[in-house]
DNA sequence: CAAATATATATAACTTTCTTATATATAAAT
DNA sequence: ATTTATATATAAGAAAGTTATATATATTTG
């Protein structure tokens, strides 16, 4: 059972689904690209993402690579090897909680009592 | 913007939805009919639902009565007649956000570059 | 008939996650 | 010259949820 780590934790597969499908990106990157996808519904803060990407790191399931561009230091984070499966298992987890969380806002499906009469 | 609100707190439209729905619960039904819905996917357990429970009331969203049933004490809940729109509007953002969170696993939907040629 | 399981409500300690605030720094636009 | 956009990161705090604990009755199973 998934007990709800994956209520609290939506932001970690969602930014592991953009890594797994861009190859590589930024920080920067990832939070815009979340805001632009969600059509501002989504906020990823900093103070979010920053702990979530180190933490995927030190499980190596992410890589980073430091690369010079307009005379900014970017870090570019991306899906190792190594994480691959176990990126994808997350994704899924994720994928299968949302269709869960669908299940809930079908009109009387958790109608116990019903006017029969 | 929701900006992360409803990631984490899902449980909460969940149990709005389910007494709205049925009119009055008692704790332990609502356990038991999250984990049917959900197929066991989501146990919402006891030390999450009362804390939610007592803080809905004290907001005045929902109300108690208390039942004695089988010779034992049995408190119901349900959504006061000042708390309607109320939970009706956070089960629509949940419902909103679900419908977000979708998005992200469309393939290819969060693809930033893609092979041309 | 004893033990285990199901029913029933609730609190407390703890952990994780996320928000908000802060620090630092360059580039572009107004 | 100031503001906005780009860029990474940490720290303090709040909120949500987990796990453990307490209490108690009813039913089922061995």
């Amino acid at each position: 059972m998934a007990s709800n780590d994956l209520l609290k934790g939506m932001l970690k597969p969602i930014i592991l689904k953009l890594l797994l499908e861009n190859g590589k990106m930024y920080g920067y990157e990832i939070t815009q690209l979340v805001k632009e996808i969600s059509g501002g519904e989504i906020e990823l803060t900093f103070g979010a993402l920053y702990p979530i990407l180190h933490k995927l790191e030190v499980e190596g399931i992410v890589k980073t690579e430091s690369e010079v561009i307009n005379n900014r230091n970017r870090i570019y984070y991306s899906i190792t090897q190594k994480g691959n499966s176990k990126a994808k298992e997350k994704i899924a987890e994720f994928e299968e909680m949302v269709k869960t969380l669908k299940v809930f806002f079908k009109p009387n499906f958790g109608l116990k009592y019903e006017f029969i009469g």
